[in-house]
DNA sequence: CAGTGGTCTAGACCACCTA
DNA sequence: AGGTGGTCTAGACCACTGT
């Protein structure tokens, strides 16, 4: 015999994925299932909990719960290594959902930090070299979403604009290339976990929201690492789209 | 003041964070828990449910708490679109797998299904339209690591060996390419989310465990979709990674 | 058999928002 | 003021696994 719990998770999962309660629509209040299933609130609770951990559902207080609805993004990371329309005012980020008619903004914020293992690693520095670091949280609408926080080592970048938390048009990537360090070639890492509880404030994430982790690390044309960006992406928000095409040996790092 | 769940879960995600509790390190009883902390045990369950559901703690009973590990697999896109090693007797996953010295093997299974909306979508078919689908499950030494389910509209794979669930070294590409649907472009899109329970089932996954969902469309010189694969990673085995170059001006759909 | 986590009951009080 | 979900207590019984 299945536990209760599980029965109404299932139930409930069974009417959103039939179209049957369609996104944003209400489920009924923890205390009238609990009387439709002859259980006690505590154990409908632990079935609708499941159901949030797996994103369909959200509770709303004191409004009840209601199915989640998703809109994703489109995310290319291909993009970023073709060149700008030159007569753009703006980042990429912000054009494309201009064109979309909604309204981009940035909250952006520069520190000196202390390169994490990982950053180390791809940057090629040492564990706790200080790296600069440019944080920044993308909104749509005024909605969160996602993170960009660009890492470059300290020499590189030092008493350039990009220490600046100001808006940067052109990219932080014409930067470099105007310093002496144009990229031509770039690793992307994709990670899939859960987030973390700074990410979950950053983003405004509900519970049940795993997000996608996007290292990007730009090389030079003599293969130093220049610039490592890591990007935070929802995975109820996002949609990561590249494309290939068959090639006979293409070295891949 | 912090809920009592929140701030049990709080302690123990910091001193995993801070490496004090290293993967595979059993934690306290809920009893203990609920000792130190002065509350009831249902209280330490919420608390450590919090973390079992980030996927940083799993539950082994009768054993008690542990610290997950985590090991990722290379997982890259890009190499679908490179030729095989023409000595090769394996596939690339399984040659992949045995160069690191372990033992790969794959549950294979061929059926006639309707296309759902979103690969009828891709595949430029009707909904319900009937296509080819070859299931599989990879394993390393046993254990699942990935879904790779693929999608062929059924006019171009019958009577092919691709109907057949048996192994198929040189790999589906290859087939369709001797049938005349040699591809030369593909779409990538990844997705991540929470997994169904038919995912779960079938991947043998934890709770707290997203997912990505790479859907790699194939398209033929004159831009027919011949094959639609929907590989489900569980992102704690995985690590997607691909390369750029910076390019002038090649077109992405 | 002892000890673990898994499930469930029957209550209670709270914060928050809308009407 | 009333209803929502959020938290918490104090118990109880169960299934599973190793000794």
């Amino acid at each position: 015999m299945e536990p209760a719990y599980r029965r109404i998770a299932a139930a409930y999962r069974d009417r959103i994925a039939s179209g049957e309660l369609g996104p944003g629509v209400r489920l009924p209040t923890e205390h009238e299932i609990a009387e439709q299933f002859g259980v006690v609130r505590q154990t409908v609770r632990s079935g609708l909990g499941v159901l949030v951990s797996e994103g369909l559902i959200v509770a709303r207080r004191p409004h009840g719960y209601f199915v989640r609805e998703w809109e994703r993004m489109l995310y290319r990371p291909q993009e970023k290594s073709r060149p700008m329309p030159s007569r753009s005012t703006m980042d990429r980020f912000s054009q494309q959902i201009s064109d979309e008619g909604r309204v981009p903004s940035m909250h952006i914020e520069v520190a000196l930090v202390q390169a994490a293992p990982d950053l180390a690693e791809r940057l090629r520095v040492e564990a706790g070299a200080t790296v600069v670091i440019r944080r920044r949280v993308r909104f749509i609408n005024g909605e969160p979403v996602n993170i960009n926080d660009s890492h470059f080592p300290l020499e590189l970048v030092k008493d350039s604009e990009i220490m600046s938390p100001a808006y940067i048009p052109r990219g932080t990537d014409e930067v470099l290339a105007d310093l002496g360090h144009r990229q031509e070639r770039a690793v992307d890492e994709i990670f899939v976990r859960m987030p973390a509880p700074d990410e979950i404030r950053r983003l405004g994430l509900g519970p049940g929201t795993p997000v996608a982790v996007h290292y990007d690390t730009g090389y030079t044309a003599d293969d130093r690492p220049v610039q490592c960006t890591v990007n935070v992406l929802p995975g109820d928000r996002h949609r990561i789209v590249f494309e290939r095409r068959w090639r006979a040996d293409e070295p891949l790092s």
